[in-house]
RNA sequence: GUGGCUGUAGCUCAAUUGGUUAGAGCGUUGGAUUGUGGCUCCAAAGGUUGUGGGUUCGAUUCCCAUCAGCCACCCCA
C-alpha cells in the first residue's frame, strides 16, 4: 500500500453533509415542496453554470466581487449562478410565451457565493425560492406572507415573526424629506439601529449620509415607531403624507396587514419600518422572516415584490413578487436549537439475519414489506443477533424482524419493537399481507 | 476583500514557568457460556498537537506564513 498524499477537506465554506443532517435536509426539502404545491406553484430548473452576463446583468459590483466565475474550455465567460432570481428572470424572458401569465414557480437548488463563513453562511448553501410573476395584484402579496407562515409551521415552528415593510413608503418618506438621492446610505445606516443604538445611528446619518438635523429626527422617529400595527400606520400616513408615492405604500401595507387580521395570522405579523435590506430591485412590500428564539442568525426567509424582473432580458413588462427560504441557514439555526432528530437510517424496519442460507428468505420478505410501504433493511451477515439489535438500535430503526428457523417453519415472524421492548409472533401471510396490515396498525408509512 | 479571536483523537476538553512514550469523557469497533438492543464491565482502533517554516539542546507551548472555524466591517439566506 503506497501512503496516502492527499489530506482530504473541503473548500473554506463548502461542507459534507452525513445521513443524519442530509435525511433532515431532504426532510425540510419535501416539506417546502409539499407547501408550495399547495398554493399552485410549479417547479422548475436551470442550469447552475450561467454565461457571466447574464448573472451580472442586473448586479451590484458586490455581487460581481462574490461571483464564482471563469472561462471555460471553450473561452465562454461563465460563472456559478449566486441566487435563484436572476436565472429565473432570463428564464422568464426566454419562456415567457410558453408560460403563460401570472405564472407561479418554485425552484430549490443551490447557489454560490464567494463571501466570508460566518454561522450559518456559506459559500455554497440551498435557496428555496417561490415567486409570483406577472400580476401587480396585491392578492399575491398577501399570499407570498401565507405561503411563509405556512412553511414555517409546516417545518415546525411557532414562534417566529415575519416583518412586512413596504418600499414606496420608504421611498416615499425620503422623497418627501428631500433624501431620495441618499436612500441606500439612509437605509443601510437605519437597518444597523437595533445592532448599533441611535447615537451611533445618527451619527452616521450626518457624517456618512450628510443629513440635516432635522432629516435626522425624522428618519429615526420612523425607523423607531412601535406599538400595534394600527398605530404604525397611523404614524407612517402621518410622515408621508402629501407625497403620492408614500401614501399610495402606506395603503398597500394597511391592505395587507387588514388581509392577515381577517385570515387570524396577524399574531406571526409585524410591521417594520425598519427593515429595509435585500435586493435594491424591490419596489414595493417586503418581508423578512426572523426566528424568535434565534434572532441573530438573521432571516430565514426575504423576499419582495419588483415592478419589473427581467428588463434587461426582454421589453416585457414582467412585475412580481417572491421571496426564498435559506434552508441552510434554518438549519443552522435548528441545529443550534436542538430541534433536529437524530435518525442515522431512513429505513423504520431490520430483517435480522440468522442464517446465511436463509438469506432469501429475508430478502423476499422484505420485498414484500416495501410493497406495503415500508422502508426495509436486511442485515447483511449472519452476526450474532445481539450485535444486530445494537445496530438497529444505534440507527433508530424502529423494529427488527427475526425470522428464524422455526419462524420460517411455522410462516411467522418476531416483530421487536425497540421503542419499548415488547415483541410479537405474527403470521406472514402468503404475499406478507398479515404483517403488513400488522405492521400498519403500528407504524406510519415512512 | 479588510481587521480581531481561535485551532490538541470523529465530538467536548486536559497536558505543571518550553522538558522524555500527549491524556480523559462521549462516540466508533470488538468482547463479557453462540435466539434479542438501550445499562454496566473489559479491550482495541484512532493524534508526525490544522499545515509549512523559524527560534531552541529540546516546541502542543514562543515567532512567521498559510489553511480552516468563529466574530466585526461589507453584504446577505
Amino acid at each position: 500500500m503506497t501512503a496516502p498524499s492527499i489530506q482530504p477537506r473541503t473548500l473554506k465554506g463548502f461542507r459534507d453533509f452525513l445521513p443524519d443532517m442530509m435525511l433532515v435536509r431532504e426532510a425540510l426539502i419535501d416539506t417546502a415542496r409539499r407547501v408550495y404545491r399547495s398554493f399552485g406553484f410549479a417547479p422548475i430548473d436551470t442550469p447552475a453554470l450561467e454565461l457571466f452576463e447574464v448573472l451580472t446583468g442586473k448586479g451590484s459590483e458586490e455581487t460581481d466581487r462574490q461571483m464564482y466565475h471563469f472561462h471555460d474550455q471553450g473561452n465562454r465567460h461563465v460563472g456559478l449562478r449566486f441566487d435563484l432570481t436572476v436565472p429565473l428572470a432570463r428564464f422568464v424572458a426566454q419562456h415567457s410565451t410558453d408560460l403563460g401569465m401570472p405564472f407561479k414557480r418554485y425552484h430549490i437548488a443551490t447557489v454560490w457565493r464567494g463571501e466570508s463563513p460566518q454561522a450559518g453562511r456559506y459559500r455554497e448553501f440551498m435557496q428555496c425560492d417561490f415567486d409570483t410573476i406577472g400580476t401587480t395584484a396585491l392578492t399575491s402579496d398577501i399570499e407570498t406572507g401565507l405561503v411563509i407562515i405556512d412553511l414555517l409551521r409546516a417545518i415546525g415552528f411557532d414562534a417566529f415573526e415575519v416583518r412586512v415593510n413596504n418600499r414606496k413608503v420608504l421611498n416615499g418618506f425620503l422623497d418627501k424629506f428631500g433624501l431620495a438621492d441618499r436612500s441606500t446610505a439612509v437605509l443601510r445606516a437605519i437597518d444597523k439601529l437595533p445592532k448599533l443604538g441611535v447615537e451611533t445611528v445618527s451619527r452616521e446619518l450626518a457624517e456618512v449620509a450628510r443629513l440635516e438635523p432635522q432629516q435626522i429626527t425624522a428618519v429615526l422617529d420612523m425607523a423607531q415607531l412601535a406599538g400595534d400595527a394600527n398605530h404604525i400606520l397611523q404614524r407612517l400616513e402621518e410622515l408621508t403624507a402629501g407625497n403620492e408615492l408614500g401614501e399610495r405604500g402606506c395603503s398597500e401595507l394597511r391592505t395587507l396587514y387588514d388581509a392577515y387580521e381577517r385570515l387570524g395570522v396577524a399574531p406571526l405579523v409585524r410591521i417594520d419600518p425598519s427593515i429595509a435590506r435585500g435586493l435594491d430591485y424591490y419596489t414595493g412590500t417586503i418581508f423578512e422572516t426572523f426566528l424568535s428564539a434565534k434572532p441573530e442568525i438573521g432571516s430565514v426567509c426575504s423576499g419582495g415584490r419588483y415592478d419589473n424582473l427581467a428588463e434587461l432580458f426582454t421589453r416585457e413588462q414582467l412585475p412580481g413578487i417572491g421571496a426564498s427560504l435559506g434552508l441552510d441557514r434554518l438549519l443552522a439555526a435548528m441545529e443550534l436549537l436542538e430541534m433536529l432528530p437524530k435518525r442515522k437510517t431512513p429505513a423504520q424496519i431490520l430483517v435480522a439475519n440468522f442464517r446465511a442460507e436463509d438469506v432469501p428468505h429475508y430478502l423476499r420478505l422484505a420485498a414484500c414489506l416495501r410493497r406495503g410501504g415500508f422502508n426495509v433493511e436486511v442485515f447483511p451477515d449472519p452476526k450474532k443477533l445481539g450485535a444486530q439489535f445494537k445496530f438497529a438500535d444505534r440507527r433508530s430503526f424502529e423494529a427488527v424482524i427475526v425470522a428464524g428457523p422455526d419462524e420460517l417453519q411455522s410462516g411467522q415472524v418476531q416483530v421487536k419493537w425497540l421503542s419499548d421492548s415488547t415483541q410479537m409472533l405474527i403470521d406472514v401471510g402468503q404475499e406478507g399481507e398479515r404483517l403488513v396490515a400488522e405492521l400498519r396498525a403500528k407504524l406510519k408509512s415512512p
